[in-house]
This record gives C-alpha cells, structure tokens and sequence, in this order.
DNA sequence: GGCTAGTTTAAAATCATTCTAAAGAGCCTT
DNA sequence: AAGGCTCTTTAGAATGATTTTAAACTAGCC
C-alpha cells in the first residue's frame, strides 16, 4: 500500500490519499488528522495507546497536543477506522486492524497478540436478546507462559 | 443456599460459612470482608462495580472505607472468588459468577447480560503461542437496539 | 480576501483507583 | 485473658489516564 522507496511526489500522493480517506470516513483533514492517518493508516497491523501514539508523533518530529491524540484515536475509533480493544482498564489500546479478528493477552507483560484470521474460530453465537442484534463479537484469549 | 426466612441462628451459621469460605480462599476473615462475601457470595449471579458495592454496604447500614472496597474487590478476584469482566475501561466490573460464561454488552446503557451458559458457544480454539497456555477465553458479544 | 463552523491548544478539571502512614483487629502463644 | 506480631482498615492524599475548557486557529465556502 505505501511503497519503501517514495519520492517528494509519492508522499503528496498519500498524503492527499489519507485527506480523502478522513473525507469519507466524515472528518475534516485537517494538518493533525492528516498526520495520524500517515502514521496509523497505512496498512500495517498494530496496536497503540495515547501514549505510544504522541511517542510516534515526536518521533517524526510533529507536535500535536495531548487533547487532539486523545480526540483523534475516538473520532478515529468512531469512523471506524480503529477498533479498541479491551483486555484490561488501565489505558485505552487501539488496533488499526479493523478486520474481524480476536486477541490472545498475556496480562504478564501486559501484551497483546493477533489471532491469524486463518486460525479461525468458529463459534455458534446465540441470538441477541429481544429488539437487540449483534454489533460485534470480541474474543479474548487469555494465555500465560508455561511454568514447566 | 441461603434461605429466604432466615433465624438469628442461621444468621450467625451464614456468617460463619463465609469466614470459612475467606479461609479456605486465604483471606482472614476480618469484619469487612466477611460482610461483603456475605453481599456478594451469596450464589445470585450478579455485576458489580466499587460504587454500587459501595451503596449496597450503606443500605445494609455498614461502612466499609473506599480503599477496603478496592482492595477487597482485587482480593476476591485474585482468589477466585469473583471474576473481572472487561467490557469498557471506565470502570472496573466484576462478576459474582466465576463460572465459565460469557456475556452480551449492550454500550448505550451500559448493560451487561449473562449468556445463559446452555446457549453453548462453540469455539475451535487456536493454540497458543509457544511457550504458553491458555488460562481464560473471554467472549464479549457487542449489542444493540434495533433500529426497527 | 474574509466568514463561519469545526478544530486545536495548553492548562485545568474529572474520576476511578492506588498509595500512605497511622490506628485497629485477627490470631497464635503463653 | 494478656502480649505481641502481622495483616487490615482508614481517611485522606496522590496518581494517572482521559475529558473539558475557553481562547486561538484553520479548512472550506462565498
């Protein structure tokens, strides 16, 4: 999707690419939302944290204020975007696979796996309860390293 | 388990049966934690949160201080008593069922539902990953009203 | 070029949860 | 029943992620 080698132009590129994106997805591109979709939207599968996120950010030599991370990562979650994932409540963990797909999480290292969506898991789901229908379904696998 | 028409005496055995229960989970048996083994360990099948524990404390004329309420809620999880049950991160909710089960989760009230556990779910499972084991599968069922 | 609604900002506010240091209570031993 | 040692409880302070605030911007439209 975004190319290892990219020219001043390739960049313009994705960058209009990424605006367009937020357009459709109902958001205003703006300079910080733009620069969140580079970082977050470009196809690789991974999960980051508000923290991680502004880490990111500075990294790419960018300043974005705390509140906009904050604001960005929901608007983003809420486009759909990004998808959180809840394993514990100690922060907020998103994922920029917004397939359907379940986790495996060491609560040890406090680590989080994907599951190959080839592993599948087939599940008979009962049927939602009266006036309710099924939004999404979250499989946590919870593992911990053998004491063996 | 425990009775609707409860005498003085079946008071004190209930009491007794819960110190014993603390006991054997390795907890002593202080005043607080037996009044809210006796709230909560009851075998109804309920979600808590600190707060609503908390209300419940004073309605059956006790106090218990906030910082006992957490820590108590931890120590039952960690010995089993109770089960954590990851559906947002706003607050911590626990469930007085440990049985394996799983729930439905309905976001716009905050409701959490119990899956009857004959409502089977079958999951082929994946393996985990080298090196480890699996200790828990959460299945949180995401709901919503239908907009009929 | 300028308008207007939507956005960003830094800083303050919120809120669940944890930590702290001191006072209290199980419980074992005598 | 008293002593004592450790584990608990307590109220209040501290923490830390997230949200809110009010003012300063800016994207998109005329």
């Amino acid at each position: 999707m975004i190319k290892e080698n990219m020219t001043q132009n390739d960049r313009m590129t994705s960058k209009a690419h990424f605006a367009e994106k937020l357009r459709l997805a109902g958001l205003r591109p703006t300079r910080q939302r733009v620069a969140i979709a580079a970082l977050l939207l470009d196809g690789r599968h991974r999960h980051v944290t508000a923290d991680s996120l502004t880490e990111e950010i500075t990294a790419a030599g960018l300043h974005v204020s705390g509140g906009t991370v904050y604001n960005t990562l929901n608007q983003f979650t809420d486009a759909g975007l990004l998808r959180r994932v809840m394993v514990h409540n100690d922060y907020s963990l998103f994922d920029t696979n917004t397939d359907h797909h379940h986790h495996f999480y060491e609560a040890e290292n406090d680590q989080l796996v994907d599951i190959p969506h080839d592993d599948v898991i087939l599940a008979q789901l009962p049927a939602a309860p009266d006036g309710h229908e099924i939004k999404a379904v979250d499989v946590v696998i919870h593992i911990q390293s053998k004491n063996s």
